[in-house]
DNA sequence: CACGTTTGCGTTCATACTGTTCACGGCCGC
DNA sequence: GCGGCCGTGAACAGTATGAACGCAAACGTG
């Protein structure tokens, strides 16, 4: 089930290189590309009447015939619900606000480098695929579930008590092994402790390089497994 | 610097509980409580005349006079930019998708604690917060702050005892039958023991999201069928 | 209709792993 | 040379799981 995507860019160029990766994240396919809200809002209509709606848009918010965020309006009150993430320069604190307030998803400064955009396209990616499930009745954790998903956790810098080599160190380890690990396995391998080893996985589930799955059959509480994605 | 809060609830009991709950927590004041699509437009009409806006609404989107995600609509088309916390029993996937593209930064579903609202709320207030910077540049990392503290989720959803994962893992077994399953049946298609099915399966039927029906005929005591509902 | 049989439920408890807190040692800046 | 900060690991309390076991509930037989 792939997510159709629709760039709305100002910028030719920029626009031709947001199709490119959004071409490139697994899941996704650019279905077009537009330079004005006019023109979107046109091919979000003709795509919802081939019976083809797009999905997504990669929404530039400063447009020549009008501001991004009008365009949001637009096609809401067109009954269009298409999800919205928004990339662009404006980093003024009521855009931002009004942009949360109106329904975007995510919010991209430019400019950004592809693994964010990236990054950002794969957590919304999660979000669908967790609110895909064929059962109508969701619980309160599926939904918290689902709306945590949105939350963008990829930070291009490490936070705070971790290092650099030691996560590379971590990730091989994880690499190398096609079957799950658990903390305490990935630990010694390493060469670090059980804590430190689940400080780094857990690092590397939160920004979905890693799943953690547990492992049942024996007495006592479960051990979690970690295997890389 | 308070949070002006709008309840929007059909039932006046539980909108005057929700009142109450909102003015319990720190740095929010319920400023209202209206019963229908109608009073909520006139009611934020006027606050915004009096230039006393307000920021936030908790909404049920089963209103008397029509879908609460409609009043989202037609506020957003007035030029309001309030934000909103979806409060209902509506659990369907379509309804809470739908919600997320309007731009409801939370969605809790009744019946809910006191404690859960009181989470939510205490998510939104870091969430504006974390943009109430006098500096109007904000960065990429400040911005995905901010959008992190809107969706998590607080995780004491969940009674003690019982994981995520295994909830998810029991609920999926659950939902690919649609033939009723006996917990010893559930736990073996999970790869958990019958015990934690059993487990599992009790807090669903808790929940409202399956059934429990006891399964006659044979000798000895009967099975209990568990059913998705 | 009563009693034994049979089958699975529900609970208690041991158990092993988890997750957190806090103190230590090293490193950089001053 | 010294103080603060940051990454690491040890200890410990907390917690999710399954084995064992007594009991409950329906059927079968007299």
């Amino acid at each position: 089930m792939t997510i159709d995507v629709l760039v709305v860019e100002d910028d030719p160029v920029a626009a031709d290189a947001h199709a490119l990766y959004v071409g490139r994240a697994p899941g996704f396919r650019c279905v077009g590309a537009v330079h004005s809200v006019g023109a979107a809002l046109r091919f979000l209509e003709r795509r919802r009447a081939e019976g083809d709606p797009v999905a997504l848009l990669l929404l530039d918010l400063y447009l020549p015939d009008g501001h991004g965020l009008e365009l949001v309006g637009r096609l809401r009150a067109a009954g269009h619900d298409a999800d919205i993430i928004a990339v662009t320069s404006a980093r003024d604190l009521a855009t931002v606000r009004q942009a949360v307030s109106v329904g975007v998803v995510q919010y991209l400064l430019k400019p950004f480098a592809a693994a964010s955009l990236r990054s950002k396209l794969e957590h919304y990616a999660r979000y669908r695929a967790s609110l895909a499930r064929d059962g109508e009745a969701l619980g309160q954790d599926e939904v918290d579930q689902a709306f945590a998903e949105l939350r963008s956790a990829d930070r291009s810098t490490l936070p705070k008590g971790l290092t650099g080599a030691t996560l590379e160190a971590v990730a091989a380890v994880l690499r190398q092994s096609d079957v799950g690990l658990a903390a305490a396995a990935v630990g010694t391998a390493a060469g670090v402790s059980r804590i430190t080893a689940r400080r780094y996985l857990e690092y590397l589930v939160e920004t979905g390089r890693a799943v953690r799955e547990p492992q049942y059959g024996n007495v006592g509480r479960p051990e979690l497994c970690y295997r890389p994605r």
